[in-house]
DNA sequence: TGCAGTGTAATATCTAACTATGACACTATG
DNA sequence: CATAGTGTCATAGTTAGATATTACACTGCA
């Protein structure tokens, strides 16, 4: 797993295992990779990944049971789609029109990008 | 000016000051405001604009003259404008198209908040 | 020459994030 | 009951970023 500078590592695991909820990869219930199978498996600290884990569980994303592992929350898929969704369009999407309108990218420009995406 | 928890303050700085090159606010040759004035202007520390002005020389975005203060370098609005249309296609771009995917958003959608944010 | 305004340098303190390591409590299972 | 695998807690050390403060060197100008 490749991480960013910007962002706090334990977030950018909270948000890969996120995606995996949306993707469907964890289905609600489900067990999750314990802490230390995560850490060894992306490479960084347990405490790190103790710390997404606790935040997935303030997020009400995930429930940790003692001695059993961190498992999916019900109704966790629903709550992380709004809460990217909300993100997306009150932050993320913005900022993007913003340096469009900076850097004179039209949307044509944006549509072509992006079907060189989907074919790769 | 309100800052964002997941960029470093200095680089936030620097990127407001390399707008304000894009859209000609500043041109090349002209001074900028002194240290002290945007770190008064700003509330941030004088240190921290320090790091922001260190950063653009970095970038061979401006020039330092001691006593005189900090000048827009010549050829820096191509040196921005390059710098950020790389970032945004190779780094922005395709981080937006991934989350797309991954909330079902369409590009009819995005156009459609398109228009409303450049009608506010 | 003196002074105010420049960038710059040095030192110290604080916090968040990350790491390293060891230990403890709980659970299922043999 | 013993053991392995869970989450959790505690302590300590490192780094980057930000702050506070003081001081120094240079420049233009009265």
């Amino acid at each position: 797993m490749e991480f960013r500078n910007q962002k706090a590592i334990y977030l950018q695991i909270a948000d890969y295992i996120c995606e995996g909820i949306l993707s469907g990869e964890y289905q609600e219930g489900e067990r999750l990779p314990s802490v230390r199978d995560f850490a060894s498996q992306v490479e960084v600290n347990v405490n790190t990944v103790t710390r997404s884990f606790d935040y997935l569980q303030q997020k009400n994303v995930a429930v940790s049971r003692r001695g059993l592992g961190l498992f999916v929350a019900t109704g966790a898929r629903e709550a992380v789609y709004e809460m990217h969704r909300e993100e997306f369009f009150s932050e993320h999407l913005p900022e993007i029109f913003r340096q469009m309108q900076t850097l004179g990218i039209s949307m044509d420009e944006i549509q072509s990008k992006l079907k060189d995406f989907t074919n790769n």
